[in-house]
DNA sequence: GAATTAATGTTTACAGCGTAAACATAGTAC
DNA sequence: GTACTATGTTTACGCTGTAAACATTAATTC
């Protein structure tokens, strides 16, 4: 094995991902990953001054990853008018995005990172990502100004945000019978709506956008 | 100072609490509360078994003291109906509490507690908060079934949770100029919607029920 | 009421953590 | 080739969650 890596930084972000995804942010160890890297122990602070600042790469990582699942469905490059459905596709991509990476989604929303000022790399990716929605809207709808769309954004933002909290609340209460013998009510609405996603999301949506 | 507390255990909630609402549950100690509570470091394990298992405490008194907070404005004791202006303001009450106890709303509702069925009293807290908002809509709106009113449930949490979220976000990303020298969309976006909150949220809330 | 047991406290101990400091090696600039 | 810088390792420290052994008090049994 050679003394230097070549390559260390990134391949401690991607570490940082893979065990980041796979145990969840408070489960894993500076130690861990610079062990995952096959480095010594405090190899990682040639290159991350601190664990919230690895973890920062990885939030900003997972921005970047969500816009591109997104990107795929909206061409972002391109300007001219995009269909309901195709607005839909994309925020059942942001969904999909944040469930089934959610332990990075909760990196990236989450309480890790107190302030994303001391990240610009991280800072960017999120104004990315909020701007694209915007403009994906603004190709759906033509409506009167910027505020205006900036209201629908910050409401199908928090619908988006709030339907992937909801789904973790729903694994934490899961399955468990009330005193009474039935099933709990949150997790049976719950379900149903995983269950109808699409008209679940188009009545949704629109509502909010018409609001 | 005599050798038995008396009342360790509500004690020990009692300075989770506040140490955990003061610092965030990811910067105390189980050591630090036990010495908030003048008492040995490991004498919280007569009380619980796992620190997850004393911040589970903090989150089951979280969704109590926030219920608290919502019947005073709906009293769930009675069954008449309710005008649209209660119920947002009870939706106002709700974002109140997550804001003004927002690290004890992150014990709620975050990862910290992996499975609610390990803390039976949290189980029952939670479900409660969750019937509470069901009958609240029933009792302000008539529906088909109660299925419809799980779904319209499900919605307005989920945009309530998602404007929690949201908020976290704003402050992580506040007053940051932009390269071109403008301030952030998204932050102006929440701002806006934050010192309009009433139409804000008569709109969502609206379009949410009638989606 | 004394003896036994259970409940609840303290002390000590351990491995794992983030990270600071000192040192080692390798690549770069002159 | 020599100095400098970047990037690696080793060692060390104080803090953490928590297990185990021990101490004290309260409750139960006879």
């Amino acid at each position: 094995m050679k003394y230097h890596h070549g390559n260390l930084r990134s391949e401690l972000i991607r570490c940082a991902c893979t065990l980041c995804e796979e145990h969840g942010h408070d489960k894993i160890s500076l130690r861990g990953i610079a062990k995952e890297a096959n480095v010594s122990q405090t190899a990682p602070y040639r290159h991350f001054e601190t664990k919230e600042s690895l973890l920062a790469a990885v939030a900003a990582h997972g921005f970047v990853e969500m816009q591109k699942s997104i990107d795929k469905i909206i061409d972002l490059s391109k300007t001219n008018k995009i269909s309901k459905k195709m607005l839909i596709d994309a925020m059942l991509a942001y969904l999909e995005f944040a469930i089934s990476n959610n332990n990075i989604y909760e990196v990236m929303f989450g309480t890790v990172i107190k302030d994303f000022r001391n990240f610009p790399d991280l800072h960017d990716a999120a104004l990315e990502a909020y701007s694209s929605l915007k403009s994906s809207i603004k190709r759906y709808i033509k409506l009167k100004n910027d505020q205006e769309y900036d209201e629908k954004c910050v409401k199908i933002w928090a619908f988006l945000h709030g339907l992937v909290g909801l789904n973790k609340i729903e694994q934490k209460l899961e399955d468990v019978p009330t005193t009474d013998g039935s099933y709990d009510m949150p997790i049976d609405a719950l379900r149903a709506a995983k269950n109808n996603l699409v008209p679940f999301m188009n009545s949704s949506i629109d509502a909010l956008i018409k609001s």
